[in-house]
DNA sequence: GTAGGGATTGACT
DNA sequence: GTCAATCCCTACT
């Protein structure tokens, strides 16, 4: 058990938070027991310039998390079924959050079979912002919560750090705006990171990851 | 009030 | 490779 990620990790630079993030380990408390996953695929995003963060244009009620201190969860709802989460980064005010993108599971691997029984193979279980989203149970309700905090159901560990050696960035996943901003980062060779798909519009670029 | 589309996934040809 | 599922958010009338 590593000691919770130091929130001051994620003030200063989203960029670099996404990097630091890697290897890092969500922990969550669902109801079929407490499920961790280490994370190997992020994409940052960040505040007014740019075009493709749901804090383009401004603070709603949906992106409010964003605007806020770093180190709470940014939990949305897309395409009519589906969640995917964000940590916020940068001080309050600062609009930013990394949106966590694929995890391979460190424990419990049993509790995760159960939680996703349709994946095929171990390395699906979190292989995508959804699936990650699903196996941890993170829903509308988590919106907000403190990560970097022990009483929270859902908390940010250190984990095992990712070697720099092994991180790749490239274009943002299936997002419309910005697509040549390469702020997805991942760690090279892993089982666990999710296919390369370009948004809408977007030229084919950079092949396929890991 | 209402239309258009989305930071996706799983099933199917 | 293609496509449907399905609801919330945002923008615009």
């Amino acid at each position: 058990m590593t000691p919770l990620f130091d929130r001051a990790e994620l003030a200063d630079d989203v960029v670099e938070g996404a990097v630091r993030l890697l290897g890092a380990v969500l922990e969550a408390d669902t109801p079929d027991g407490t499920v961790a996953v280490r994370l190997v695929e992020v994409e940052a995003y960040r505040g007014a310039d740019d075009p493709a963060a749901h804090s383009y244009r401004g603070r709603t009620a949906r992106n409010a998390v964003m605007f806020g201190p770093p180190g709470h969860l940014y939990v949305y709802f897309v395409y009519g079924m589906h969640f995917c989460a964000n940590i916020s980064c940068l001080p309050d005010g600062e609009p930013a959050a990394v949106l966590l993108r694929a995890g391979e599971v460190v424990s419990d691997l049993g509790v995760a079979r159960v939680r996703r029984p349709t994946a095929r193979r171990d390395a699906d279980l979190a292989k995508g912002p959804a699936r990650l989203a699903s196996l941890l149970g993170l829903r509308r309700e988590h919106n907000g919560l403190d990560v970097i905090d022990p009483t929270s159901p859902v908390r940010l560990r250190v984990g095992t750090p990712a070697d720099p050696a092994t991180v790749r960035s490239g274009p943002r996943v299936g997002v419309t705006a910005a697509h040549t901003t390469p702020w997805r980062f991942w760690i090279d060779g892993n089982p666990a990171v999710s296919p390369y798909r370009p948004g809408r519009g977007a030229p084919v670029f950079g092949g396929r990851a890991g």
